[in-house]
DNA sequence: AGCTATTGATAATT
DNA sequence: TAATTATCAATAGCT
């Protein structure tokens, strides 16, 4: 229903993400308010973004409590007790699998080789060559693209180009940095030590809920 | 949307408005799934025909009961019901931090470097060759640190023997493997695709109360 | 946030 | 009721 047909998974490019989710959420309220209107249907609907933010709706005159009260007489099986521990285990098994990938991550940067082997080491050194084989790969990809688009035409790689473009590809030694203190521009995922906390949930930020704690500065 | 453009106001025609009603509440769980789906969001639907039945919808892996009481909390202003709610807050940060976590690895691995600019390319080469260095800072580290332990003594490196452990440093090409895909055996932290679930917290995994989901399989 | 090319949903009809 | 299809509506990719 766009310009291309996408594959109903998740999306996951953030701002892609969110921007879908601000158009297909009012879609989505609004089909809900045509419903009740056509059909003289009540109903109520909540949302909550990945994000945590909620988002409801419910067709007058009666509000989503209400719905809610209704829909708890017919389906009977009210919940008193919210299972608490459920919650628990489940943070506790997001922070295992976060560890997890923090420490992947210190691995794949250098930053923390301790646990490894020799072995482990041999095998990780050949990961982050294939890792830079295929970064090189891409950047002759993106190369190539912005070349067919400033020429509107795709080019052939042209010989007497390629000391330059090799030249570009292999920065001088001067510029290898620390890519972990990066300028603050620069944001990418890989940046492992943002300057700030995460501001798309400022309200989260409010409450920081501390449950636990090692990699959160 | 149809054959022809249609006002929204209540449908007088007790059979059109059935049909109409059953073609649109289709569509519309339709749409709530997707967005579900699409944006990794935590969506519950309740609708009551005008018949009096009674339909629900809600996204796996919560129930519409869950999210219901999430809603309550939420909505409500019970004090002893706010702890609860931090603790969703609390899940969905660090649901997002593993998101970030889990692109940076892909970025780091060469999985997925869709998102990165040139510039990006740039700095994510000039990483991944200073882990390079890294590593193989640490394996002479370890080299010696083992030929200290055989010969209960430290070695003073012997030119004689640098063309040896060169070799050793760097494996033939044959011996290049994706790492990804490694022997069961090797279940290091930064093999990031384990045949199986993380069986440290074997008592976690027997509830598995999957909030979100999207990057588990 | 706006703009369209496209896909998707559905009103009328069979 | 279900299937068909001409139309309208929603939205994906871009700017």
């Amino acid at each position: 229903m766009g310009r291309g047909k996408i594959q109903i998974r998740r999306i996951e490019n953030a701002t892609n993400r969110q921007v879908t989710f601000s158009k297909r959420r009012t879609g989505l309220l609004k089909k809900a308010h045509e419903l009740g209107i056509l059909c003289d249907a009540q109903l109520g609907l909540i949302i909550f973004s990945s994000t945590g933010k909620m988002f409801e709706y419910s067709n007058p005159p009666s509000g989503l409590q209400m719905i809610i009260d209704r829909y708890q007489k017919v389906s009977g099986t009210r919940v008193e007790e919210f299972n608490e521990e459920k919650i628990y285990c489940e943070l506790t098994r997001m922070k295992n699998e976060n560890d997890r990938l923090l420490a992947s991550l210190r691995q794949l940067t250098g930053e923390d080789l301790s646990v490894l082997t020799m072995n482990d080491l041999h095998q990780l050194e050949q990961q982050l060559k294939m890792s830079v084989t295929k970064v090189r790969s891409r950047k002759i990809s993106e190369h190539h693209a912005a070349a067919a688009v400033m020429e509107h035409k795709f080019m052939v790689p042209d010989p007497s180009m390629m000391e330059q473009i090799t030249y570009d590809f292999y920065p001088p030694e001067e510029q290898v940095k620390n890519l972990l203190q990066l300028s603050p521009q620069f944001n990418h995922p890989f940046r492992l030590q943002p300057t700030q906390p995460n501001l798309q949930e400022a309200n989260l930020q409010r409450h920081p809920l501390q449950l636990w704690y090692g990699y959160h500065h």
